[in-house]
DNA sequence: ACAAAATACTAATAAGTGTTAGTTTTGTTG
DNA sequence: CAACAAAACTAACACTTATTAGTATTTTGT
């Protein structure tokens, strides 16, 4: 009779949504099943029930939470005193930053929302295209400062954030390039590309 | 009794692959059932069967069949005259491109690949690798040059493919922009951000 | 140490899956 | 028109799925 242990620093509901966001990555959200990520925990599938409403339950609170934290970032970006390149190179490295410490979320989050139930893939596709067009006025306010080319702002926009989202920071990616590097190119390819 | 036409200027096979590629990529190919597809082609399920050798094998012939069209086209680009620059935009103009004719296969052996079972999937990400080698490649000689900045190769590849595979080509799009608005912007803000 | 709450277990269910077998209908060719 | 092949159908199977019910065990609070 094993026992579900709290994550170090947080709650056994965490440990569980930290192994469900591995578990959805490695194998996608409808082909991982409750048994697989219960063995993860080591312990029997319907034991979960007791810290989980749902499967889908623990894809909306990945999704969701991840959201959360892109869009503050996004608002405390916004309220900044940056001007237009720093703000979209802020944009740009938490974006790296968020994909390096919590990959399997971010990651899920990315890939696997379509699986939401529709209300919420709905209610997160509108957090997304919020998040899209605020990215889009800082880079329109940038072409208006004379910052930036007079690019399409919105494809600049999905350009950078394709970029990012497409990001898989894959165990051999580590060998080849530290964080810092990664950080410090993708902004120099991305904001070039567009600066005057 | 329903009968499975034919594609105009095609089998019976590739109305079939059509109908999958649009199927899975608007469910996911685990959240796509063969009798979702069978409905789709007026048929009951297991009609399909009188075409089809089984589920995973549809979705193995779109991912290769993507694969070998984007391989041959590096090919073709590797042994063009053109200068790492040029050759690089090229890359980049056929995933626009071959995004827009083929949208759904193209989508789904970028985001289903992973639900190959495991041979395959270790011969597609193969073959993906070798794919990513020859873009950094070409920039490696692009830098050496002096055509691009001495920016970290294997990062730029990286930054462009994440963002030519993330580019979701939604309806909406094609209301914000044309093709070759979307093609001249992608190109000069990718090549511009590490070009010297 | 005892009562209560939390959390584990086993057993079972209903729904959905891809797929096969066997049969009937349709289309083609001599 | 008869015969043969192609391709549709119905029925069913063997599995896997998420989840519930009911019960035992462990942990917690007094």
């Amino acid at each position: 009779m094993a026992k579900i242990k709290p994550l170090t620093n947080g709650t056994k509901k965490d440990s569980i949504l930290k192994n469900a966001a591995s578990l959805f990555r490695k194998k996608g959200f409808r082909a991982a099943s409750v048994r697989e990520l219960a063995e993860m925990m080591g312990v029997e599938a319907p034991s979960l029930y007791n810290h989980i409403g749902s499967k889908s339950e623990l894809l909306q609170e990945i999704c969701f939470d991840v959201a959360k934290d892109f869009t503050a970032n996004m608002q405390t970006v916004l309220a900044s005193e940056e001007n237009a390149a720093e703000k979209t190179a802020s944009v740009i490295r938490f974006h790296i930053a968020k994909m390096h410490n919590d990959f399997d979320k971010v990651y899920v989050s990315d890939n696997e929302w379509k699986q939401l139930h529709k209300k919420e893939a709905d209610d997160f596709l509108a957090q997304r295209r919020t998040y899209e067009n605020a990215l889009t006025g800082i880079i329109d306010a940038g072409i208006k400062q004379k910052l930036f080319i007079k690019t399409h702002s919105r494809i600049a926009t999905l350009t950078i954030l394709s970029a990012l989202r497409g990001l898989e920071l894959r165990q051999q990616n580590k060998k080849e390039f530290t964080l810092r590097e990664l950080e410090e190119n993708m902004v120099q390819h991305l904001i070039n590309g567009i600066t005057l």
